[in-house]
DNA sequence: CGCTTGTGGTACTGACCGGTAACACTAGCG
DNA sequence: CGCTAGTGTTACCGGTCAGTACCACAAGCG
């Protein structure tokens, strides 16, 4: 059927669960959690609906280990942060602005798949909504414990505005487009990250 | 049928038009456009689907229509501002903060309306998408107008960050809760405003 | 060989979706 | 009175949804 709906992922020979998550995962991100059935990610994953339940309960079991993986990968970023610039916390301040930059303005601009899925899933019993919860919270922890390491006087203060400036960047780029305020957060965030840690600001 | 769906909004007798408008936008705002069906809405505005389909000529042009509303509701606000506080740009600027904190703490926690159908419609050609997107792109212009006009030297710069803090503010409740850096978006935005505008920024 | 385990394929259920046809009713208006 | 316009009601259409029953097949293993 659908072009986009085939293929999408599934390197060749995974076995059928990481094939099922990976189409998922794809699907869900690009055309959002509502918009896409099981059938269709069965299909994006080379085989069918029965062996995806056989390996998922329900569909939204499927999405709350999605969040899982994508939250999984958000907090891998961190230790490769580190990796880079060990010992220097300015360092990765300024490593992490610029991976989030680059995420920005990345793929079809549909910003953070946590933050999509919080806006799509408002049932506060969904499954996946600790998942986004306990993401988010750690994100911004990390965060805290960067500025705090750069020597920020008032960590919590600098990590909340940052964070609120990643956010909106990438929801903005939902609604005014990759061009709009988001193309500014880099400067943004380097800009504040200085006001913070060069005086009281 | 459930409880939530039923007279949610609809003052007794307005032309059944408006009282569709006013149910469908309270439902999509609360549970989700793609989540509520046209069924529902008929039955929230105390009408049923064949006059829903009598005013709107899809599902996706009502959708349309409450965006506007939407839109348009938030094109008004800025009229008030003005009103408010007649030539004082930069009181202004304070109540436009402290009215952005007071919505981010409001119903339910839900962000902003125009965002959320942005993350929930990735098509590009749905009919809401472009009064998003002019809708969005106006609140910015209106941002750096005010800046401008409050003299920041940077007002641009200022506006766009503003931005960013109020919309990553509105779509972090509903990933983090209202208890989360949010909650300090009031105070972040008059310190930014300061720092702007006190000197060069 | 038989047996088990995981997978693929097909067909199905019951519910719901967006959208429509056909008709009864009421109000306004001449 | 008759006529029209808008509304309400019911039933329906084709399609899709999440989820399941049932069977065929192939691999591993004794």
């Amino acid at each position: 059927m659908n072009p986009d709906f085939v293929n999408t992922a599934a390197e060749p020979r995974l076995p059928p669960r990481e094939r099922i998550l990976a189409a998922a995962r794809n699907l869900f991100y690009r055309h959002g959690i509502r918009a896409v059935g099981v059938e269709a990610i069965a299909e994006a994953a080379a085989t069918n609906k029965m062996t995806l339940y056989r390996h998922f309960a329900s569909k939204d079991e499927l999405v709350a280990e999605c969040l899982r993986r994508f939250a999984a990968e958000a907090e891998a970023k961190w230790s490769q942060l580190e990796a880079a610039h060990p010992g220097d916390p300015r360092a990765q301040l300024r490593a992490w602005a610029k991976a989030a930059g680059e995420h920005i303005a990345n793929v079809e601009a549909r910003g953070c798949p946590l933050c999509n899925a919080a806006v799509e899933l408002p049932e506060k019993d969904h499954p996946g909504r600790r998942v986004i919860e306990a993401c988010k919270t750690a994100q911004r922890e990390h965060l805290v414990r960067l500025c705090r390491a750069a020597g920020a006087p008032r960590a919590e203060q600098l990590a909340d505005e940052l964070f609120l400036l990643l956010e909106g960047a990438l929801v903005s780029v939902q609604s005014v487009g990759p061009e709009g305020p988001g193309a500014r957060f880099v400067r943004m965030a380097h800009a504040t990250i200085a006001n913070h840690t060069r005086r009281a600001g």
